[in-house]
Order: structure tokens, then C-alpha cells, then sequence
DNA sequence: TCAATAAATCAATATATCTTGAAATATAAG
DNA sequence: CTTATATTTCAAGATATATTGATTTATTGA
């Protein structure tokens, strides 16, 4: 039951659909870029992700400063199961920005 | 977004995840024996049944006194799968009273 | 109509979660 | 070692959700 609540506690978020969606569409991403493309500030945009990991969604990377977020995989079926009918949801999804591969991030 | 997150927030508690198992398991009952099996005081049961049925997860028949919930039937891919997942987790299950039928119900 | 039972709603309190800005960590570069 | 940049954590206030007991609505039958 636990598992099932803080899987189903995670998406019960619009912020955080909204990062899953980001980062199912574009891959892999650091949070300066996810920061710079969802107008997040990084204190919120680093909770939301801290909790999409531990409720099994997103693997980080650290290379360097950088941390990498992406969806996981492998996935257990249920949560791959919402990231699917994430899919298929109409929102309106930000452009992206990745100025960390070019002039850096500006925080 | 709306109907994703009402369907999500709806799965986010443990009193409405032990309801819907319940009901998977039993079929359609009324909120008396829902009461006295589930050990739940009538208006907290009550305002989790609406929120269910809100969701859409579950539908309502009114037979004189008694208001009969069960399942909702067709239900779509996603809340079908989230069903689905919950039959799959190890959830202490009370007993099924059924009052109703017999001596009536005591609220 | 009146009383009894089932169910839903309301009001108050308690608990949890989200947001923000500031402070703390961590890595890299000079 | 010190500074700059990226990320995380902390503390405070705001918002949302859950719980309880009391009240209200609805239906049945005397």
C-alpha cells in the first residue's frame, strides 16, 4: 500500500506531470536547463524532482556540477503505465532551453 | 491535466484505496455495510465514496433507503489499470458485514 | 403527519503539502 | 585557498485535504 500511495502522491502534482512530461519528450536534462525551460525556480524545481526519485520516476546522473535527471529505466509497469496516459495528455508544454550547453546557466 | 490530477488526487489515500479494493473484491454494497464492514464512521465514508465517485471510479444506485456503490462499469484504460495494481497489493482486508440484509444497520 | 433509519452535508480542527527566499553543500577553475 | 556556479536543504507562511460530531435531507412505514 505504501509504495502504491507515495507512486500515486508523486503525480498528484501539476508541476510534477508537467516534469515528466518535459523530460519524457526531451530526455534526458539538468536542472538549469529544466529550470530555465518550465520557469521554475530551483528550490521548487529541486523538491519536486527529489520526490519524482524517490517515488521511483526519474535516475539522476552527477557529472561534474551538473545533475542529470531523466526518466528511469527500467520502470515497474504501473508507473510506466501513468507516464503513458501522461502521454496522452494536451498540455501545453514549454519550449525547451538548454543554454548549459552554451552560455551557461544563469540561476 | 484536470481529470488526470481529480483521477490521481482521488487514488492519494489510503481510507479510498482500502474502499475501492473492497468493493473490487465484494461487488456493489451500501454505505451501512461499507460502514460496518470498513470500520469507518459514516461521514468520513460518505465524503470518500463521492470523491470515488467524482473520479469517476465508481457509480451510485439509490433503492429506497440504501445507496448502492460499486465499481463504475465501463471504466477507461487508466483508472482500469490503477485497479488493476491495487488488486495486486497486500492489503489487510476486514471481513465483509452485511447487516443490511439481515438486521439492518446500525449507524 | 410523525417517528425511524440511511445517507449527505456542514463547521471546526488537525494534518499534510506547496511555495518562496535564504542558507548550506558540492564541484570546478583560477 | 578562494571564488564562482550548480544544486540541495531549511524555515516560514500559505493552501489544501482529512477527520470528527452535529445537522440536514430523503425515504419508509406506522
Amino acid at each position: 500500500m505504501e509504495l502504491f500511495l507515495q507512486t500515486v502522491s508523486a503525480l498528484n502534482d501539476p508541476s510534477r506531470v508537467t516534469i515528466l512530461r518535459f523530460l519524457d519528450t526531451h530526455g534526458e536534462l539538468c536542472v538549469c536547463d529544466l529550470h530555465l525551460s518550465l520557469g521554475m525556480i530551483q528550490s521548487r524545481l529541486s523538491r519536486h524532482l527529489k520526490i519524482l526519485k524517490e517515488a521511483g520516476f526519474l535516475r539522476v546522473d552527477r557529472r561534474g556540477t551538473w545533475a542529470y535527471y531523466a526518466i528511469r529505466n527500467p520502470i515497474d509497469r504501473f508507473r510506466l503505465q501513468a507516464l503513458e496516459e501522461i502521454r496522452t495528455l494536451p498540455i501545453e508544454m514549454p519550449p525547451l532551453i538548454q543554454n548549459s550547453q552554451t552560455q551557461g546557466c544563469t540561476l
